[in-house]
DNA sequence: TTTAGTGCAAAAGTTTTGCATGGTC
DNA sequence: GACCATGCAAAACTTTTGCACTAAA
């Protein structure tokens, strides 16, 4: 299932509780917020817009809970940008990230079919593979001009 | 061609050359670091070691010649920590990482065969896609116990 | 001589931490 | 009451920038 922006908050805190942690005021309202991102964010920017929306969260909570949220396998943390974290709100099962370079719109894959071909590779560097993450960069249909 | 330790120093200076940008002391000398370095090593770090070594460069120094160098494709910034990027000096073709998440070893994937695949998913999305980056993490031969 | 690179210190920015307070089981 | 979460401010840390100085084409 994946997060639209219209997702109640009764499913948010069962993705919580599910996850084994406390649904709390400010987890929910991060959570809450990152739910109405289609794309990803930054802690900075979910804090400022919880803000201005009048649902305000200490920075410092918002830090705390996308961590929590990201353990928890809740949210993705996208190491694509060096010098700050971006989080984004997924679908639960195992995926990648196809990214527009030019507006930033953000599309799951979620039929990867790369297990088969790291098993093989990484053996023959003597290596087991446990886990891998791809990024893919493009252009998106309406930034295509 | 790949780094070696005992990469001669001209060969560093080729490089920066080839890659049109001049070969300058603070330069070669955070090159010849990296290339001491058989996996990664944060901005940070090459300052440290290089200041230790006697041969010390200033850190902005440090910071400005690894933006250069993989900008000029020279190095290869890898976006594995979210708080701090690091840099590694990689043979010069496409290619991935194979990180060892026990000891940090570095091993590079030379034969990529995600070209088609990415092609179709992307325009299936609507995208063309323009690159990717995988990282495929596991345990090396010595760490899997 | 004109341009580009360097070092140092200061600044900017993100993220973490300490601690007192408030909520929840 | 015990425990976890929160807010605020301070601290830690990485990275960038301004500027005077130096080296190089």
């Amino acid at each position: 299932m994946s997060a639209t922006p219209s997702m109640a908050e009764e499913q948010l805190a069962g993705r919580l509780e599910a996850a084994g942690i406390r649904p709390t005021r400010g987890r929910l309202r991060v959570l809450a917020e990152l739910a109405r991102e289609p794309d990803d964010a930054t802690a900075q920017a979910l804090h400022q817009r919880l803000r201005r929306r009048r649902r305000p969260v200490g920075l410092a909570t918002v830090y705390r809970a996308l961590n929590d949220l990201a353990q928890a396998g809740v949210v993705d943390a996208l190491p694509h940008r060096a010098d700050e974290t971006c989080y984004r709100l997924c679908g639960e099962g195992h995926h990648h990230h196809l990214v527009c370079s030019e507006c930033h719109r953000v599309v799951e894959i979620t039929d990867c079919s790369l297990g088969d071909w790291l098993d093989r590779v990484a053996s023959e560097q003597g290596f087991v593979a446990t886990g891998h993450s791809l990024e893919v960069s493009g252009l998106c249909a309406s930034c295509r001009d």
